[in-house]
DNA sequence: AATAAATCTTCAACTACTTTAATTTCCATG
DNA sequence: CATGGAAATTAAAGTAGTTGAAGATTTATT
């Protein structure tokens, strides 16, 4: 006999119906495509060159999405957490291959929308196209801000942001991780902290 | 009697081309939605808290999306140059007040499409949403690629970058912009050109 | 054409941030 | 619970980029 593990759906409905409302058919059909993951601190939920294939929700845990530069270093391009949606929007929206990587900060368990699901989930459900949108608008939105402050903020202004828009996720990761997120060295973040709390 | 001014459509259906293709009654509809505009050097096409009503197909000319800081500092999100379009795109989706302004830094001659007449359009030759669909995930890219370079790239890069990008612009507008573009002082980009020049 | 205004260049002094390296703290694993 | 390795801290010296100020050049206005 085979038991499916209980899928803790109540995070990912709650979002949804920020966004749109679903009666409970919608709601059901609607789980019916969400494959439960998990998968472990350090490990890789994508690799850059590879086709993103699905949305995954974090139900609980952190992921970072990264780039590698010529001399091996790390850029953070978004952090993932409890309630945010994750991919390669890019490589997701083309099934183009990824130009980053994706992996786990700490263990962290998803819940997974394949394209071809997605598209199901248009079909039948085409309030969901309005959901997604949004989600894409808003990520872009948040692209645009953070060119804007690169533009315009200094180091630490850049690190008091980053603990508005992710709170409580600086007790909780690397500060390497966090500066590779700020643009700026492990070293010189340590003293942006000491400076911040010593005040 | 009224005389209509010509407008020049070559290079807008030479661009729609690119990603999807029309036959000519599908060419003729298009070309009844498009407004020709004329937009003087200096002058705003939208300002900070208005609604972006239109999305503007570059002809001829240059713009900037900007936005000002609290020292009333100009920080250049992008420019658009001939056969990009430009808008703020977020304002223009949600009809929500724009967070940038958009000026011209040379007479430019532009074709404007509404709202209402791109909804017309999507009802009318469905294909086109997908020639909008491309425009927004190039935008996004585009975004995400300038993150990425402003955490991993020198200044110096960053401008060989925007040349790559924008062809020819370095010539056409004033430093101030560029540097503005760039996040640095039009002092450095003075010295960082003498340099790159020197070589 | 003359003048005013804005922009660009150059230099020198300054600040934000990096690099290197040594020391300490934190955890993962045997 | 011991210990080896990664990550964080601190300090000192170096570099990328800023600021301010003066002069030169370009662009706009009359």
């Amino acid at each position: 006999m085979i038991i499916f593990a209980a899928m803790d759906t109540d995070l990912i409905l709650q979002h949804v119906a920020q966004h749109i409302r679903l009666d409970e058919a919608e709601q059901t059909f609607f789980n019916s495509l969400l494959h439960p993951a998990t998968i472990r601190r350090k490990d890789h939920l994508l690799l850059q060159g590879n086709v993103s294939r699905h949305e995954s929700f974090i139900v609980k845990g952190c992921l970072r999405t990264y780039t590698v530069d010529d001399n091996g270093q790390d850029h953070v391009l978004m952090f993932g957490i409890e309630g945010w949606w994750i991919s390669d929007l890019y490589s997701f929206l083309t099934q183009m291959p990824a130009s980053c990587f994706i992996d786990a900060l700490e263990d962290t368990s998803l819940l997974q929308l394949s394209k071809p699901n997605l598209e199901k989930l248009y079909e039948k459900v085409p309030k969901f196209e309005r959901y997604f949108r949004l989600i894409l608008q808003n990520a872009f939105v948040a692209h645009q801000q953070r060119i804007n402050q690169s533009l315009s903020f200094t180091a630490g202004e850049r690190y008091l942001e980053f603990v508005r828009k992710y709170p409580g996720l600086e007790q909780r990761i690397a500060q390497k991780h966090i500066a590779a997120y700020l643009g700026i060295t492990p070293v010189f973040l340590s003293m942006l902290r000491r400076k911040l709390s010593g005040k």
